[in-house]
DNA sequence: ACCTGAACACCGTTCAAGT
DNA sequence: ACCTGAACACCGTTCAAGT
């Protein structure tokens, strides 16, 4: 094989996603500009534009990207059984997957298109990929509550949780606290899940000695 | 008075800061240029850096705005004395306040400073009384929780109703769900303070208090 | 002492000119 | 057909020159 063979469409498009990717892990998302982009996979400025329509349409890759991660991570194989114990589990995957890519998922958040222009449907796809997954590991430890509602409780709960986590990465969990997020989470999962289900509270805190 | 007397240090930082509020409203807070601020309150770009310190300093004093106006929205007459109540309708100031601010709430958030440099002593000193009025008025709510205890729950439960009102801003709040923001609040409210009222789920059961 | 705006080093995006 | 980079209209920040 030639040691420097021209580049394909598709895997400078992949080389420009990775690249943008590393830059937003290494120094958050206004970090990546076109010119760096260009710079560090080797083509010109105007090339970028023949990869992607803007950059806006580079980042939104990047983002897809940090949500098939999460998906991955959300649903590697060794959740519990037992609905209690797998919200847990589940609160406390995405605890840890935020705490280890900070700047890769408030860029989900933070990131606006330039105009009002929507999210493409691939991506949509995605995150309801996502939130699909999040809900029928959910929801099962939410059985008592009537399925019209069921929804809206999940909903409720993972908000909550996603709140904690945000606010937990970012230092603004309270000014001066003793615990950490991830205890807040265990604690939130808790509170709700004991509000809908008074009869067999397991909270002997087994299964979660492994932290 | 003269129709057009030369404006003093002061009054121009408040021009600046007004001018700025105006625009983060209007076009969110990216919209926010030094050259813009200094064609709208009528001075040159330079006499900017002689009224802040650079435009981080700038935002800054716009975002301690923010939080000053969500104070004075919480902490207005007419909360229930009755503890439950009194956390519901904080959660519906907190919600409409961040619904009918989002632009300037999102700032607080969004919003990082160039390099590591710290928030000043005055700023944080402002979230530090919006964040005790919210603690005093939801702790009643949880006092059967141990005192120990009690502030990592108010802290819980309000990193929820955020990460709720938050997403529900952002128009996140599941893909598709008829209950509004609003009501997921309640509900979040009703199934932490329902969790807390069973006499058997306690704190000091479920190993939260290891840390 | 403070105001000014040109200058500097960036930025996203476009497009005429090359291959 | 695609790559290129100068050009355009911005940006934050600085600073010599004015008052």
């Amino acid at each position: 094989m030639p040691r420097r063979m021209p580049k394909s469409h598709d895997e400078l498009r992949l080389d420009a996603i990775a690249a943008s990717r590393a830059m937003v892990e290494a120094d958050g998302f206004s970090s990546v500009t076109v010119r760096r982009v260009a710079d560090r996979i080797g083509c010109s400025i105007g090339s970028i534009y023949n990869l992607f329509r803007d950059l806006d349409d580079l980042i939104i890759h990047v983002c897809a990207g940090t949500i098939d991660t999460a998906f991955e991570v959300m649903s590697a194989d060794g959740l519990p059984d037992e609905p209690h114990e797998r919200v847990h589990a589940m609160g406390r995957r995405y605890h840890d997957f935020v705490l280890a890519n900070k700047n890769l998922w408030f860029m989900l958040f933070e990131h606006r298109a330039h105009d009002g222009r929507d999210l493409p449907p691939w991506y949509a796809e995605r995150v309801g990929k996502l939130l699909a997954y999040v809900h029928a590991n959910v929801a099962p430890a939410l059985e008592k509550v009537p399925p019209d509602s069921r929804i809206d409780a999940v909903n409720t709960l993972w908000a909550g949780v996603h709140g904690i986590v945000t606010l937990g990465a970012q230092g603004k969990l309270g000014i001066v606290t003793a615990a950490s997020a991830a205890d807040c989470v265990r604690l939130m999962i808790d509170m709700v899940l004991a509000g809908h289900d008074q009869p067999h509270v397991s909270f002997d805190g087994n299964g979660f000695g492994r932290l």
